[in-house]
DNA sequence: CTCAGTGCAAAGGATTTGCATGCCG
DNA sequence: CGGCATGCAAATCCTTTGCACTGAG
């Protein structure tokens, strides 16, 4: 585990695989790790780089279980190759700066009052319309200084 | 074409391509003309259900051609299917609200300040990382009115 | 005539699923 | 013991590519 992260993550997750009747098992606990070393979103091939994790087709259906039980988000850059990050509720709310060239993701985070400037953007933006907001999505489109 | 649709959306195209050594051609007018209706990004299967466009692989290859051009732009919702919408200095700067149930995107606008307060947040993250920022990304992600 | 554009079918890459085995509760 | 988790391989889904044909310049 790194250091300076939140020593409950661990009991933290376990129980919310078990409100869904999962287990926390040992493949499970690696992607964590590994989600939690990496500190920006990864993408498969990254996950079975890492080691720790043998089948890639299990690694898949375990982050499908993760995701469902509200540990780990799915993200989209803008290429197509899905990258897993832990939930924000387990770290805390950033955004991405999207290299539109090689495809990495890096987290950042900007200040607060601007990001109350955005969630008040979304209750207003919610009335009206049909749409019911479960949050915002900040990135940054560019390219990263190894393609720069 | 659509009523309001700038009249010289279609020369201003035919420009972009020529300068890329590529034709306007009556199967890449009709992309355009999908685009342009639709007013959101669209999947592949909307563009096809829409008639004009006959084959599935050439409708790929002509909105890889029109977005190489400057003319459409690829965009990823929450799910793992590219839609397409026309480049934002063909319409106007906008965002999108992203349905997480069945990945639906609409198109909504914020207010100017907050759109410059976005601008000037661009320019201070590029700042000390080596991040050469290209344009921001703000979405609602939420449930839209048909799934919710 | 020549070459880019088009269609059809096959190939590719990422992700998912079926099935048999192994392990935890 | 019983059922979920895991691995491997096959299947799927979206997207791209190969190749022969057609049409515009």
């Amino acid at each position: 585990m790194l250091a300076g992260m939140d020593p409950d993550l661990h009991a933290t997750i376990a129980g919310r695989l078990r409100r869904q009747d999962q287990r926390y098992t040992s493949g499970r606990r690696a992607l964590v790790e590994i989600l939690a070393a990496a500190g920006r979103p990864v993408a498969i091939g990254e996950v079975m780089g890492a080691g720790g994790v043998a089948s890639q087709s299990t690694a898949y259906r375990n982050l499908a279980v993760l995701v469902q039980a509200g540990v780990v988000r799915k993200v989209f850059g803008g290429d197509d190759v899905a990258r897993y990050e832990l939930a924000e509720d387990l770290t805390e709310h950033h955004h991405h700066m999207v290299c539109l060239s090689c495809g990495a993701i890096e987290d950042f985070t900007v200040p607060k009052g601007l990001e109350q400037s955005l969630d008040r953007l979304v209750g207003q933006v919610s009335e009206g319309s049909g749409f019911t907001p479960q949050g915002h999505r900040l990135d940054l489109l560019g390219t990263c200084s190894n393609c720069g």
